[in-house]
DNA sequence: CGTGTCATGTAATCAGTTACATGATTCA
DNA sequence: TGAATCATGTAACTGATTACATGACACG
């Protein structure tokens, strides 16, 4: 089973909305999806060559005094059948790789004061990220009528929200026990 | 700043355990940090092979009859050293990626009846991990002894299990939402 | 007789990040 | 004067996955 890429497809997603230039795409995806997806230049060019080259997406060419030339893509029809059947496909299981449970589940070899420390500086992460959401949330509501893909983009927002709310309350639940443990036991 | 490799310090963390083979580390990583941390062959094998290089790691050669030879690597001081040092280091932020997400905020395009789909299944799914890490915790409580070691493990297990219990709550209010959407509005 | 486990590895490919390169304009 | 923004890209490297390769034994 061949790999399929999906950088492509965040990119073919954010053109539906309407045709922009590369450097258009890195914004928007930093506007929007960006609690859950990021892409990079160092990707988007390449991969929107590929997409012309493959006929999902047509290019032109817009120029500008003193600026460099932007080009602009669009989706084509091929590029919207694409776009559709890869959404309506099941999602594939993703890869979990989680650094800090990594380092805790190898605490038993540091003081204590560390594991809290980084458990710390995880709570205070979970509440900027709290915070982000709420704005956002926010802006979506005020800025976008009321339809449904400011719905949808609610969901992903709330999913965000939902599963920092959970790691807050985890992160007190683990420090209480953290606490409770010093480093004379075994 | 050079990218730190963590599959070392995985393999160095369980090593730290006892010293045991590639195959072994595999079959330990499945068993413990499976929710959370996995490596695969084509990376334990020339990883233990840079750890030895390194000087972080020696190994000794155990013959078998009618099997092939195992490899058997154990930390050095060097190793135990790197071990703790990166342990104490802070936790770098690391990429999320959810391509659920992703689909759901292009779900504009296609009837809203995929999305169920996809939101079902993600719940499915959510719920035999919870399963997984109900039994997870009550192996780790039976099989092993209240130690430090048990308590920073059952943490981890708790992460997930905090997780994917807030993730069946966003499920439930999302499909709550989706049914509410038809496909003949905007 | 086929599947699974034990046990090691290599090769090829794809994905993702960092660094590099250019060059004008605007703002403090 | 220096940093930020606009706008494009390439090159090099690291990380991760898939497929391939070998070969014996145990189990049903």
């Amino acid at each position: 089973m061949a790999r399929e890429n999906k950088s492509r497809y965040a990119l073919l997603g954010i053109l539906s909305f309407h045709p922009m230039s590369g450097y258009d795409l890195k914004k928007q995806i930093e506007q929007t999806t960006n609690h859950f997806w990021h892409e990079d230049f160092a990707q988007i060019y390449p991969i929107l060559k590929q997409l012309e080259a493959e006929g999902l997406t047509t290019s032109t060419v817009e120029k500008q005094e003193g600026r460099p030339e932007r080009h602009i893509y669009a989706l084509t029809e091929k590029g919207w059948g694409a776009l559709r059947n890869w959404i309506a496909k099941p999602v594939s299981s993703q890869v979990r790789r989680n650094e800090l449970l990594l380092k805790l589940f190898f605490a038993d070899h540091v003081p204590v004061a560390v594991s809290i420390e980084h458990v710390q500086q995880f709570r205070e992460f979970q509440l900027v990220l709290q915070e982000a959401f709420q704005r956002l949330k926010d802006s979506i509501t005020q800025q976008h009528p009321v339809s449904k893909q400011s719905t949808y983009w609610l969901l992903t927002v709330n999913y965000g929200a939902c599963v920092s709310q959970a790691l807050i309350n985890w992160c007190d639940d683990t420090l209480a026990q953290l606490g409770q443990l010093d480093d004379t036991t075994t």
